[in-house]
DNA sequence: TACTATATAAGAATGATTCTTGTTCAGCAA
DNA sequence: TTGCTGAACAAGAATCATTCTTATATAGTA
């Protein structure tokens, strides 16, 4: 999933912290560490609960503060939702989303047809398209399948 | 952009909300018409506040209770967002969205080839697609504005 | 017209997020 | 290495969106 190994990831995130006169706290580094060791799409929460254990009196506002400022650099990708906490995902590499819109579910998926999406010429022009994704909508497998047994 | 009359919407939703057994209220009625006559992509609150006119004791519960009802149904579409208060789309044919990462500004547009995306074989075989569309994320032609001012 | 289940209003409660304030510390300079 | 200063942090209060609880009202039906 990843290209680089996590010891060039970090590296590149104290570059480019630097580059941008961040300062490189533990806190930071930690939060760094358990995003890119995430393989699903977590909430602020579920990064504290994970960095907790290193650090115990990490406030979550320090969490929240900290991804909010990775994905306006672009860390870290904040992923469309439906009105729930918001929900990162530490895979920036173009792809796109199923959505179950019962569960919650997020599938990644990769179609490389999808990548190369022509942006219309309105948007071309006039606004910096920075991604452009594709979503499915709809009930995923689990879900289908509690539908049929109840 | 709607391609029926208010008076076939409103028939429509009458005959729908009798077949699933749903009560016609004045207030769903009320909350019905101030979804088909927005042309944005309103939250609750919005609507809540479009139909106080006619409805001072409304209680914005009802609002909440309704659009979450309405959208099930498929009266009305749940926009995707990013961690904001939830966006309704009254619009329900097939169109997708630029949004804007840093004002929340949601542009609508038609993309013919957008349309007719193949849904991966993947998903065609184990989940239920409703939905696809694109989503276009970048900074909107008012922010980029901005951001040259300052 | 009366009845009953459904829908509503009001306000309390919850969950996610942000703000405020006082403290700490990373990065730089002496 | 030490001291300084602005940036970052912890803690808890505050806010915002949303849901829940409960008592009342009303739509649809008998």
């Amino acid at each position: 999933m990843m290209s680089k190994t996590s010891k060039e990831l970090l590296e590149q995130f104290r570059s480019q912290c630097k580059a941008r006169g961040l300062s490189i706290t533990p806190q930071r580094t930690a939060i760094y560490e358990a995003l890119i060791g995430s393989q699903d799409h977590p909430r602020t929460e579920d990064i504290y609960n994970r960095v907790k254990t290193a650090f115990p009196d990490m406030s979550i506002d320090t969490v929240y503060r900290t991804l909010c400022l990775f994905a306006e650099i672009g860390f870290v990708h904040l992923v469309e939702g439906y009105g729930e906490a918001k929900r990162y995902d530490p895979d920036t590499e173009c792809h796109h989303h199923f959505r179950c819109m019962r569960c919650g579910r997020i599938l990644d998926f990769r179609e490389p047809r999808f990548d190369a999406l022509d942006v219309p010429e309105r948007f071309k022009q006039n606004c910096a398209v920075s991604n452009i994704k594709v979503v499915l909508e709809g009930v995923c497998d689990h879900c289908l399948q509690k539908t049929v047994e109840s």
